[in-house]
DNA sequence: TTGCTATATGAGTATATGATCATATATTAA
DNA sequence: TTAATATATGATCATATACTCATATAGCAA
């Protein structure tokens, strides 16, 4: 046990081990960096758009598609895949009227089998 | 174009591409384990516990420690502890009344650096 | 035992979010 | 142009959730 009681930025915070407190600011990657990537994972851990992505997993499928697979409304899917796209988890392809959608690059592919070896462990 | 406006469970439904449908169906995964895999991702979607588990992925730190890097109640910390070792996203060992928390096991680490990886592209 | 420290947990509250409905936009065909 | 198709978006509502406060538990010391 290193220090306690350590009086920093005018307010009394209980600290046991400083040098590990320090060490982590010190990694930290920018706030702007985290937040996309919490925000990221936040999109992926939700059921339905998570259905979707691994469902783009085995290929290309458009809006309708993708509502008739999951039961839903083309509406709701939409807004999901708004959601999906504003994270660059997934890409679209226009072919006349019908918009196909992807996933955007191999690494939304490594992050859910990686999901999945942890889960199934 | 292959099929559309299929009569299927007695309710009409448009579908443009039955078989993409077809496919997506057979290659699902259990329920469960989609379930599963959504809520790790959501654990990890929330920029506090993000944090957490960056920090810890430098080395072990008790719940003050994290406490007073994070600038949040020890309280408010020890519930968001619970909620990634319900996931198996850390691990705690008791080091006489102090416990110290680190990551579960190698896939956390390599679930932060690809999510990373793909973030800063 | 009693008291102290470190952490955990239940309840309450304010905010965030997913699905639906209604409406808007974009592409194609007539 | 008008109509039909495919998708997108804004508003709304019911549910979920992050933090705070108060309290409980667990280990250590006297």
């Amino acid at each position: 046990m290193e220090d306690r009681h350590i009086k920093e930025d005018a307010c009394e915070v209980r600290v046991v081990h400083m040098s590990r407190v320090n060490r982590a600011r010190d990694e930290a990657i920018p706030d702007q960096e985290l937040n996309r990537l919490s925000q990221t994972y936040k999109v992926l851990g939700d059921p339905t758009r998570l259905k979707i992505v691994m469902a783009l997993g085995g290929g290309e499928m458009c809006v309708c598609d993708l509502a008739a697979f999951l039961d839903l409304t083309e509406s709701a899917v939409s807004h999901q895949l708004r959601r999906l796209r504003d994270m660059s988890l997934i890409k679209k392809r226009r072919e006349g009227q019908i918009l196909f959608y992807s996933l955007d690059d191999d690494h939304v592919a490594d992050l859910l089998n990686i999901g999945l070896e942890h889960v199934r462990e």
